[in-house]
DNA sequence: CAGGATCCGCAGGGATACTG
DNA sequence: CAGTATCCCTGCGGATCCTG
């Protein structure tokens, strides 16, 4: 089989640079991205406030991806140059739609869970 | 309509089982899965049909994220028996539903995908 | 307190070969 | 054609330490 030079100059991340949106996507639908723009779409945070919140998240992890989402214009990070620091993380008017959907999808998700567990039973059960 | 965090967290293994419902949402927005819900939200396909259609998924990915989805109850598998075999998949009125949901969103992050790469590119210079 | 820097384990996922 | 089995590896994400 052939390959083209092209394909193999960029093997990695070829569906990234032809397909973007993916990326964003993936931002908020990834496992914290989700959590935080529930959590964000009821009050702003600060940053430690939201680990408590958000329990389970990892002060990398919540870093990071508090840092995607404000690098995609989701969320607002204000920085007060007080000491101990505070900062705090709010949604944009583009972070307030996002939040508005994927809150919308996790939500239809919760009402279904029980039918999706059901199902799963019987799935199970024929092998 | 409020949806709350804790009820979708589940950062060890214990809470899968508290919370069941994070385990179905990250199958329907995992990155194979929300491809395979907008294709199959158009028509039905058959494996390899489905999986020139997504581009990009292995045979390995493919399948275990149908078997997921039907699993979950979003999508019929319908097995041909006949030589050489034929699978036709199509999605389940649960799964035209979390389809829509996934496809909105995705659809609404393409109409706003070039607005998050300008807000990017304005982030990235300012460091 | 808010995060950067580092190390590292392990499972998610790709490539390949094989089967019914 | 529609998968399953296997090998293999990277990169996600957790833990820990450190700084402003």
């Amino acid at each position: 089989m052939k390959v083209s030079v092209e394909q193999l100059q960029h093997p990695p991340d070829v569906n990234d640079r032809m397909c973007p949106s993916r990326g964003v996507l993936e931002h908020v639908t990834s496992r914290w991205g989700v959590l935080v723009l529930i959590a964000l779409a009821e009050r702003e945070y600060r940053f430690s406030e939201l680990r408590r919140r958000v329990a389970g998240v990892s002060e990398k992890m919540l870093a990071q991806t508090l840092q995607n989402l404000e690098r995609d214009g989701f969320v607002h990070r204000e920085a007060h140059p007080v000491i101990p620091p505070r900062v705090d993380y709010r949604l944009t008017p583009l972070g307030v739609e996002a939040a508005e959907l994927v809150g919308g999808l996790a939500h239809w998700v919760e009402r279904h869970t029980p039918t999706v567990l059901a199902t799963r039973l019987v799935y199970d059960a024929a092998r």
